[in-house]
DNA sequence: ATACATACGGAACCTTGTTCCGTTTCGCAA
DNA sequence: TTGCGAAACGGAACAAGGTTCCGTATGTAT
């Protein structure tokens, strides 16, 4: 692949990001292609549909969020990056709420999205739970995916962008976590 | 009102009620005033926007969903009024499934269609239960909202139009009303 | 240095919602 | 019955956004 293309590539999918939560994502190609620097022809031309771009776009950003979990496990304790990372991964479903709907408006290019989703996320935070089981931080027998979605389901409230709800209900979560406990002795 | 308008509101939600059972509720405008033999400007002047004629579409099944109740319990038994609407009402909501995710779109235009969707049938279903118990042919303390919700439910996992198993699911729900009656002695 | 495949840009096209306005029709009153 | 004004009609024209096309520019391999 030719640098140039990949270069473009690059700067779509940071344009459309940066976009798409501005203006949701029913936002124009155009806006977006010129946010990028670049002509329309080229957005088709790496993305054939409109939903290809908007597919790309979020899993770009659920890799993001699923790598942020090995980086906070190298660099802080146990539960502390238990805890960081569930409140990353509130900004992340705080910020998706346009694509939330999306997933549910019937197009089939979306279908294999849920799936993506879980495939990256469950594993992160099943490692980082992991962790800080073996560590003695939290207590055993708690579901990843049980978890992520307990989190997906605190969110949704918050209809405005404010997370300060849902991150306090989180916080409890984390210290239920940590109730049962079995400390190192 | 002027005669020929209000022939054309009717021949328009006709004409939509069609188009959108067959091509969903995307379905352009203009395929919409062809049907119904009337120019865009004539849909125009009766739907300012496009949603609301989709709105107008969905009270008008409601309302004709909601009459049904009254008629079958004049012309039925009391139990067959109730199981014979409640298929009524799964007919209904499978034919909607293209509007269930219009009015999951965020478009506020469709914020106060639940509550008229509420506000038509609870009602509707509350009399027809509330002369099954006294005709002693169901059990009492069944709340109709409930039942309501619960055969919605059952007919989502129908994705395609097949209503079969749901039906079959609503037989069994209103054997299980049956179950605790007290016949009249 | 050259050649050519690849990629680029953006004008043009198509579809679809919406507006506008000249024309037609209805309903009432003389 | 006829005439008139308001109401309604039809559809061309506009706006906006997705998608295509193709002449031009650029990277890369020889």
């Amino acid at each position: 692949m030719r640098a140039d293309a990949q270069r473009n590539i690059n700067s779509l999918l940071l344009a459309a990001a940066s976009v798409f939560a501005k203006a949701g994502v029913d936002a124009p190609i155009r806006d977006i292609a010129q946010k990028a620097g670049v002509g329309v022809g080229t957005v088709y031309r790496h993305f054939p549909q409109r939903t290809d771009l908007i597919v790309a776009v979020f899993r770009r950003e659920v890799d993001a969020c699923a790598d942020a979990a090995s980086e906070l496990a190298a660099t802080c304790l146990p539960c502390d990056a238990l805890s960081r990372w569930l409140m990353r991964y509130v900004d992340f479903i705080a910020a998706k709420r346009g694509l939330a709907s999306a997933l549910h408006s019937g197009d089939p290019a979306f279908d294999p999205l849920p799936a993506y989703f879980q495939a990256r996320l469950e594993p992160a935070l099943r490692a980082l739970l992991a962790t800080a089981v073996t560590a003695g931080a939290v207590r055993d027998g708690v579901d990843a995916f049980d978890l992520l979605q307990a989190v997906a389901s605190l969110c949704t409230p918050a209809r405005d962008g404010s997370t300060d709800h849902a991150r306090r209900m989180v916080d409890l979560l984390v210290d239920g976590l940590r109730y049962g406990a079995k400390p190192k002795v």
